[in-house]
Parts: C-alpha cells; structure tokens; sequence
DNA sequence: TTCCAGATTGGAATCGCTTCCAACAGGGAG
DNA sequence: CTCCCTGTTGGAAGCGATTCCAATCTGGAA
C-alpha cells in the first residue's frame, strides 16, 4: 500500500504494521522506476560540467553535489569536452522525463537551446555562465580582473604581463568567456591608472599549465620583462611559476605572480590569487534549482558571488620600486607590500609551513571586493 | 510507433515517413521513464565515490564517465564522505529500478552489503577496493610500497621514512587499505634489503597535506632524521615538501621525497612518485561493469594494472653516502641515481620546466612493476 | 484468378507504482 | 435507535512506453 510507504496520512497503526510485517515476509522491493513514472518525476537532476578533471570544475561539482543529496536528488553528470557532447548531452536533456532540471556549469547556452528547455518545461540554472533568461550563479569576472591588477598596481608594478586562454580556432571551444572578461579587468584598470596598454605583455593559449608556462617563457625573454604576471587561472599560474623558476625570474623578488580562482594547492603553493566561492557557487545553483523544482520563482535571475584577493607570497612590490608598495593606489592593510622574508633563496616563496597556509593568516590578507 | 522510434525491423519506408511526420507535428517526445519501465531497465549506472575532490578520485570518476558515456550509460554519481552516507546510498542501490549496475570506488565492501547486492540481481564492480566474489580493478598496493621503496634503497638511501594515514579511531572511516597496504610493502622491502624496521620512522595520521607536513616535522626534527620519506600518496607527499622547506631540507639534496599515484600536479611538482593508472581504473571498472551488464561474466575477477616508478627530481641519493645510488639493489637505468643538477639553490627541484614535466623524457626514468 | 507464406501493422497486455474515488466502519449528536 | 460526518481501506484508472500476437496486406506461384 502506497500510503504506507510514503507519507503515512490517514493510515491505522495496525493496518501500518500489518503490510510492513508482509512486506518484509514477501522481500518486497518497490520499483524506482515505476513510481517515478507514475508520480511524472524522477526526483533526478542532471549536470552538465566541461572538462571534469579541472580543480576548480570538481569543486563546483562537489558543491552541487553536497546540496542535490540532501535534498533527495539524484545527480547525473555529464562530462564535457567538445561541443559535439555538449550538443548531443543538452539535446537529450530536453526530452520529458530525463531529469527534473538540469544545472549547467561554465557552458555557454545558446538562445535556441535556451527556447528548448522552456518549451520542454525543464528548469534549467546555469553555475559560472550567463544565459538570457535562466537562473544564473556568476561571479563578476571583469572586477576579479581588476582586483589582480589593483592588486599588482598597489604593490608598485607597473609593467604588469596577462596569461590566458582564449578560443584560438572559430566556435571550436566550448565559449568560456571568463578569461576574456578577467583580461578586460585588467585592461581597465590599467586604464584608470594611467599605465598605456600594451599588447606585448598579453598572451593566450589553451587552458594548461603547460601552454601557460610556454607564453610566460616567451614574456620572461622580452627585452624588457614585465616585474608582474598576472595569470587567467591558477593552473595556469603554476605555469606561469615553473616558467619563471626556469628562466631564473625569483619569485616574488623578480617577478610576482597572481592567479585566479584560489584552488586547494594555490594555498599550498602559497599562491597570490583571486578567490571565488567555487563550492559555494555549484551549491547555489543546486539550491536555486531545488527552488524552482519546488515551483519558487528565481527571483533575481542572476546571483553574483563575491571575490576576494588572497594575498600569499607570490606577489610582492617589484625590486625596481624601492620598498614597500606604498606607490599604488590600491588600499593595502598595513603590513603588506613587500615581505619580509629570506630574499636569498628564490624557493622560499613556495612550500611554507602549511599549517599557515590553508586558513588566513596574519600575512594573507584578504581583500575584499565585488560584493554582490 | 515504437518501432520506428527504435530498431525498425520490418517497417515500411512509407509508414516511417508517415509516423515520424506525425511526430513532428505532435512535437512528440518519449518519455524516458516509461521506456525504461516497461523495458526492465532504465541505462543508468550509479558510482560511488569517496572524497570526490581528491585529485585520484576524480580521475577514477572521469574515466568511468568517459567509458560509460560511450555506452549510452547515464550515470548517477554519488559523493560519500561518511560511513553514514556510504551505508545510505548503498542501500538505497540495492533496490530494483535504481541503477542497472554499480561502481563502487576505493571504498570497502562488507560481506551482507556484496550478498545483498547478489540477491537484488544489480550487478557491481568495484575500483581500488577488494571484495570478495566481486570483479574489481586494482593495483598491488603492497608492490607499490616496495617499488617506492627499492627506488630509494637503490639511491643508497638507509633511513627511510613512511608517511601514511590510517583510521585512527575504530570503524569512523571508509576502510581504505591503501596506506596500510603501502607501508606493509615499505617493511618488507626495507626487510629483503637487511635494514631493520624503525618505528620511529612511520608517521601516520589523516589523508591531508597539512597532517602530512606537520608529520614529516616530527621526522625531521629527529636527532638523527631520515635521509628519505615515501608519502603514501601525492598529496600527502606535498606536505612533506612543504615540511621539508619549512625546516631547510633541502630536496632531493638532504632529503628524497617519494609519492604515489601521480596525480597531475606531481609532474608540475617533480615529484618522483609511483604511477598506477587511476583514470584507466576507472574506465577499467566502467567497461568491466557494462559487460555484466550485456550478460557476460567476469572472467579473471581481479583485474590488476601495472604500476610503475617514477623518477623525477625530489628523489636523490643521499648527501651522505656519495656520488651515485650503485649500493641498492634496484635495478636502475644507467644514469640515473643522483642527478646533475644545480645544488646550491635547493628550490631547483621545483618548477622545472613545465614542457619537459608533462611526458616522460630523458631524465624521467619509468620502472615497471607489478605488471598483473 | 485464387491461395499462401511472409511482410506489416494495429491493439491488447504489461511494467509497478501513485492517485483518486467509492465503499465502509465507527462514534457522537439528535 | 438512526443519521451523518470523519477516518480508513480496497480497487480501478492512469502514467507512456515495449512487446507480443493476431489481423491484414503483399506479391508471387499455381
């Protein structure tokens, strides 16, 4: 009996007793399938994530996660790597009975496909992506951007190099825009500190450390070097650090490096970044959808996260300026700007203690930024 | 129709035409519940993982996806921190309708869980994790520990560390045996090679950098500490590193540093480590699962993958005992044993160049090991 | 032209639930 | 003592495919 399996409402104890006794005598199994045919819900929420194996995807994955199990729903994940599975995991998403919404992560969704989950009835968020009309969970790319370089600025450099990733071929990415708005941050930052553009110092490549580290070689053998890199993404910030320790750039004494997104090892690696809530922003969306699967409005559409500056001990002001940052514009809490630490062995930026370095500290500020 | 929609035998091209036009019109689209119902099964699977954020789980899960999403396999992930919701989870698999089959990773099985599995006819594989009458893909732990171990015996290495983590109160955690089972191959070797175990030596405590670092501290602060550590796994093995800088050891010069799993960033790291194929476990597990689930049996139902030694540069031979490894008994490649490189900035070790990191290359010395 | 095997097609039965509705049992009020 | 309202329970009607099976078409052979 149905009312007895689930919400027990008008059900007499004995009769209660009497089918769980003969459910448990028969071995009884009830059929997932069926009832979720029957009710018209699976109570199964899918998720679309590009390139999986990347940190900052699986912790957004986890986020998202962590909210779908408890609220009873099961995930199913998709992995994407090239449009063509993009394509064909969306389009079948859109058929009834799929998945009673779907949360997609870092995609760009175009306007038609956008159409098709409205007119299938399928609640769709998006996580780290904007999309006209859908739920979306963002972080404000273009000040993250401006943070890094404000940062960079405030310590005193003014030859400030970017390292990103960009679609080189037409459309043959899955069109993340987040390296292309944190670029334009720096841009305009620079702007506004009077500090000419100048496009030598910008280089982008796919998204790996490998590539990236390939673009800052190539930054660090200029005639005349930037003192600052400031990298799209953490991963390609280590990159950016194996490049500088092969061309024998100390860091930060020679060149400071700041990152983007603040990873688990950028802390280890004691790593200047720009933190976003990774997790957080995968659990928001998962509980955004949970609302519209609970027939809630979304109501703003877009919920903006905020960012903050980590500062660790990649940055510091340049060798050229003098000590202390104190030539920026950027309020910096007292104490900061350049280190005091052993100058003499370039290594000592990376492995400090770690108990320092996974919870703020006294010499990691945080600075806060884009707040909503 | 439903034989258009599917394997049309026996239909009429005109017929075809007529019910796919009529579709059209209808903007019909099947239901996948009712498919799967009346089909007996619905093409999902469900994996379940521990730790998700782990780098090594990832890999593991994206290389199941990988394989199962070939197959036409929708998979239900499932994320497991506690033994509480392991325990959930795998109930809830157990009955009909939930998932065709079940990948169940790193995580230990117990007997009435396996039988109950048995009984509700799902069909279950497991990853990294050993159970008895279930076909599972794994390494030889055991052999790893050895293989790391011989490494640094063959660097001329005697004092030998082992950092590790193992439950520490009773049943609170997921039964991983890897760690244990490493270290066991660690006494061992240590045994063959006539050095008597030193339980001063073993550290163990919970899987993180952190508690990695702060326990390799303890070593490293001996009044006679080791000349090497093996770190159960990558990850542990950066908090040595750290610990290591933190208290000017210089790597590989006054300490050698040993990982396992090689996880991406250990090749960033240079970090030597022993390589078990985690993503090809994986998908080991997925397509061994999809099998099962075509009806066929498990023919050999431990599937072992190689393991093999990777030398990069936080392994040397010790300061102490001269030029060159020749006194271990590892068979070693000509050539390598202590490195030529730079001594005098000890951070050399780290960010080497990126490009020669990625791929095994001239100073990167692959040892098999256990292969099956 | 008639008949029959094989190709097609329409329709009923099923997959197990949830849900709605009608039937029924009690018990207090009239 | 009868009536009516509420609390319970049994049973039928979907949910929307798949899958048989019987009915109908075909076309070629007789």
């Amino acid at each position: 009996m149905s009312r007895v399996l689930n919400g027990g409402v008008n059900v007499r104890e004995s009769t209660r007793r009497r089918v769980l006794e003969v459910i448990e005598r028969l071995g009884y199994q009830p059929s997932h399938l069926a009832a979720a045919l029957s009710r018209g819900t699976s109570r199964t929420v899918a998720i679309l994530v590009p390139h999986l194996t990347r940190p900052a995807t699986v912790e957004r994955l986890a986020g998202a996660l962590t909210v779908l199990d408890e609220q009873g729903y099961d995930t199913i994940v998709y992995n994407v790597d090239t449009p063509e599975q993009r394509d064909h995991h969306l389009t079948a998403l859109t058929a009834r009975h799929r998945a009673d919404g779907v949360i997609v992560v870092s995609i760009r969704l175009a306007k038609p496909r956008i159409a098709a989950f409205r007119r299938a009835g399928v609640p769709i968020v998006t996580v780290d992506a904007t999309a006209a009309g859908v739920p979306q969970t963002v972080i404000d790319d273009v000040a993250g951007g401006r943070l890094a370089t404000a940062h960079l600025l405030g310590l005193g450099h003014r030859r400030i190099a970017f390292v990103g990733d960009a679609p080189r071929g037409p459309r043959r990415e899955l069109g993340f825009t987040s390296s292309r708005s944190r670029l334009q941050g720096y841009r305009r930052e620079l702007a506004e500190a009077g500090i000419e553009f100048d496009p030598q110092l910008v280089r982008q490549g796919s998204h790996s450390a490998l590539v990236a580290a390939e673009l800052a070689g190539e930054l660090l053998r200029l005639p005349d070097p930037p003192t600052a890199i400031f990298a799209a993404s953490d991963t390609q910030a280590m990159g950016v650090l194996s490049a500088a320790e092969q061309h024998g750039f100390p860091v930060p004494d020679r060149l400071s490096v700041v990152g983007f997104d603040d990873i688990e090892s950028s802390a280890l690696l004691n790593l200047s970044t720009v933190h976003q809530p990774l997790a957080q922003s995968g659990a928001e969306g998962a509980r955004r959808l949970c609302g519209l699967l609970n027939g809630a409005k979304a109501k703003p559409l877009r919920q903006q996260l905020p960012l903050r500056m980590m500062q660790r001990t990649s940055s510091a002001g340049p060798a050229a300026a003098g000590s202390g940052g104190g030539g920026g514009t950027w309020p910096l809490p007292a104490g900061s700007g350049r280190r005091a630490h052993d100058r003499s062995r370039f290594s000592s930026h990376a492995w400090r203690r770690a108990a320092d370095v996974m919870l703020p500290r006294r010499n990691e500020w945080c600075i806060e930024g884009a707040l909503l």
